[in-house]
Formats: structure tokens, sequence, C-alpha cells
DNA sequence: TAATTGAATTGACGTTGGTCAAATCGAACA
DNA sequence: TGTTCGATTTGACCAACGTCAATTCAATTA
């Protein structure tokens, strides 16, 4: 793990970027104050582990620069990939909301800096400042309803339909905003970490690919993908969809 | 729909016996009084829809006798059964928490009687009790680590598998609470319901009943079950699990 | 440039579990 | 008791997808 460096990137919450972004942005100077003081930041390697399933909370870290993913494994080694955090984004607060120890592991997917809020400054802060706590409970309440559909679809979709949903979602969180003709983006995760976004194996993952090439819908070159047109890849993935 | 109907039942929330097991434990005399102003009593009867997939949110329903299934169907009709609700829980927080409309439809698979808080009085009712936040945020949070592993278990367990979990969750929610030994109890669902809770189809279901059967793992005779050791169960989910 | 290593792909194969249709069961009711 | 209707079970079939092993690819380093 790597140590704290406080020379590079913002010092502080003040400072910081991607505050704005996060549910701190409802905190007045007196709550920043504290909050900057129960902070700790950090930088991870990829591949490096933030937190493991099982470990007790530690806080909410808020992610400024990099890539962090949650994953779950089973005792068997299978595992999933829950989400991408990127900056801006908070992480591990499920937990400490809860009151539970880490249910996910969460492993930085590129050089990451992140910064720790430990329990007790968290906890004074939702105590203090109502709005904190509705505006996690939004953000809570909506990630919910996201699992809740991914469970629908793990149910229900081929593996191929899945991967189409997963491709627009990730062109809409992390490619150029058009909506409709061709499209061009880089796919941040390997076709490994594909796989276990849509709950499937590498090698199926794979084959996936290579049919969509051959049907035209997409192409991909290493993590380059190119798509003619979106609005096949909506089809795909709600075959009666008007447009 | 069934009219109001104010005769049977508690009259109110003072006297509600369920109230004691919800979120609304933590209010005053003074807020319990606003939350009864806010309310409205229904019955519902088997079939009857609480409210659809796509549907604004009306408000915080409290369940007071019964059971509710919370569904979520696709273009295509498929659907799964993401939650049992009974008396004491609550119903529809999500999506009052989240802003949003509901992303799921409720309906009531016993005669139900059930209240509704209109959206103004939870509204208000939250922003003057972070206690009552704070719950919901720890309700929310915990609902989101079961959806995760259900995500994680759907994507890596065999139908045999997620069926022997189901169970023991079922057991451990609506039967005898004896951890070991022989135990029986009455199935709150048909087969179609059971298959639909861990994303098969009734046949599926069917077949895997009658595999374990055949292993004596478990009796069924309608919606009875009877396990002779209840480790057994355990086993199946967890094939490397020690006692 | 050759060697090394891990990721990605491909092939071959088997199994799970979905689909469709038919048969059976069981409760409600005439 | 016979009838009816939906729920459940059973059978037959097969497509999707997982598994395992071998191969290829690409990036890194000696």
């Amino acid at each position: 793990m790597a140590d704290q460096n406080p020379e590079q990137g913002s010092l502080n919450c003040f400072t910081c970027q991607a505050r704005e972004r996060t549910e701190w942005c409802v905190l007045d100077d007196a709550e920043l104050e504290l909050l900057n003081k129960g902070r700790l930041t950090k930088e991870y390697l990829p591949g490096e582990v933030i937190f493991h399933e099982g470990d007790p909370c530690r806080g909410v870290f808020c992610l400024e620069t990099g890539m962090v993913g949650v994953r779950k494994t089973d005792a068997d080694g299978n595992s999933v990939l829950l989400y991408l955090v990127t900056p801006g984004d908070t992480l591990g607060y499920r937990a400490m909301l809860a009151g539970e120890d880490y249910r996910a592991s969460a492993e930085a997917l590129e050089p990451t800096r992140i910064c720790v809020i430990d329990v007790p400054t968290v906890r004074s802060l939702l105590e203090h400042n109502p709005a904190l706590g509705l505006r996690y409970l939004k953000r809570v309440s909506m990630s919910l309803g996201n699992a809740e559909e991914k469970i629908l679809h793990n149910a229900t979709l081929s593996v191929r339909a899945r991967f189409a949903h997963l491709l627009l979602v990730l062109i809409d969180k992390y490619g150029e905003k058009s909506s409709d003709g061709p499209t061009e983006f880089e796919l941040p995760l390997s076709r490994h970490d594909l796989a276990s976004m849509i709950g499937t194996t590498p090698e199926s993952m794979s084959r996936t690919i290579k049919k969509m090439e051959s049907d035209g819908v997409a192409r991909f070159a290493g993590r380059t993908v190119h798509i003619p047109e979106i609005e096949t890849l909506v089809q795909e993935f709600e075959p009666d969809h008007f447009v």
C-alpha cells in the first residue's frame, strides 16, 4: 500500500476538485473543517486492495483521481464486479451506513488517490446535518434500484443482451455524449472484468464480442470499441424498443 | 381494490401492533399524531395490486396484516419476485427516498391490511427527525447489501443451491426458530413464486424439488416442507462449510 | 531480437436449465 | 359426485453457456 503523500494533488477538502460532485457538497465551512480533520489521503497502485470483504468499516472513501472496482467473491473464488468508482464518487458508505462490516472488497484498477474519512467524523456529520443523511438516502436508494434491476436482467437476459446494456451504461458514463450516430470509446476494463460485470466468463465474453463483430453491431480493437449505430445496441437490449 | 375499512383492526398509529417493529418506532407522540393524520388504511385481496412499476410514488406503506410480494417485470413479461413483505415491514420507501417513480410493483399475496402515509407527511417527518433518516439509511443500506449478495449468488450458484439458500432464509424468517435437527414449516409461496424468487422457471423448480426429495434433503407435500437436518441445506449452499 | 509472461482467443465438449406440450393433481363448486 | 380450471408435474428436446485445454497475441524485458 502506498504511503500517504500530501505533496501531490489537492491538499485538503476545501480545494478538492472532486468535492462538489460528492455528498459533501451540502456541508458548510465549519463542517468542511471537521471533514478535513477526519481525513487521510492515500494512493494505491493498480491491483492494490483498499478494503476486503469482512473487514470492519474504516469510514467513507472519496475518490479524487483514478478508478476503483468493487468486487464480491464467494467461497469458490467466483466473483462479480459490482461497481466502478471514479473521481467524485464516494466508496464504502454502504457498510458505514448499515453499521456492518464490508460485504465487498475494493481494489484500485488504476493509480488512485483517495481520502478516508473516519467513522466518528462521518457519524458526527450525519447526526448534525440532516441534509447529508437525505443525500445519502437518495444515493443508496437509487443504488438499490439499480441493483434490483441487475437482478432482473441477470435472471432474464442473455449474456449478449447484458453486454449490450453494459456497453450503453459505460458509454453513458465514460464515453462521448452523443446519443446516436457512430461512437468510439475506450473500455476502462479488461475482458475478464467486463465478464465479471455481467456475471459470465472471459470465454463467453470473448465469443459474444466476436459474434457482435460478425453481426456488425460493434468493432473491438483491444479496449477500443467502435459502434456504428448506438440504436442497434438498444435494440439488442430491448428487442421491441420503439424509437 | 377494497375500500377503506376503519372498522376492523387497529384504528390508528398509536394502537397499531405493527408500529414498534417499523421505522416509526423512533417517533415521539407529536410526530405520531402527524403520522396518524397522514395515514389512510386500505385492504387488498390476494392478487390485487398496491402499486405498479412506473407509478409515481404515493408515499410509504405500512403492512399491518397479510403479505405482499414486490415484483419486477421486463418488457417480455419475465419477472422476479424481489421481496416478501410481512407485518411490521414498510413498503415503497425506496422510491420515496430516491425521489423516483416505483421501479417495481407490489401485489397482495394474502388478504392484506395496509396503511399509506402520504409523501408530504413522510418528507416532513424525515426533515424534522434525523433519527428517522438514519433508521431508513440503515434499512436501505442493509437491503442493498442483500441485493448485491443476490447478484453474486445468481451469477455463481446453481438453481439447486439458490433454492437451498431460499429455504434457509424462509425458515429463518417464517419458520420455527430451531437452528438444527428436523424442521417442518409452511412455504408462504406457490411453486411459480418460489421459482421467480431465485430467477428460474416453475419447471426447473419442480425438478429441483424432486431431486432434493430423492436425495433425502427435504420432503415436500404441497406447501409443507420437512427438512430432516438443516445442516444439509447449508452444505448445499456452501459446499465447504465447516460446522 | 529472442524470451517470457499474462491476457485473450479458440476449439471441443458436456451440462444446466429453458422451452413447449402433454398429463396429472387438487381445490372449488355445481 | 362429477366438472372445471388453474397449479403442478412430467417428458422430450436443445440452445446457451460453462469448463478445460491448447493456442495465439501483445507487452515487457533480457
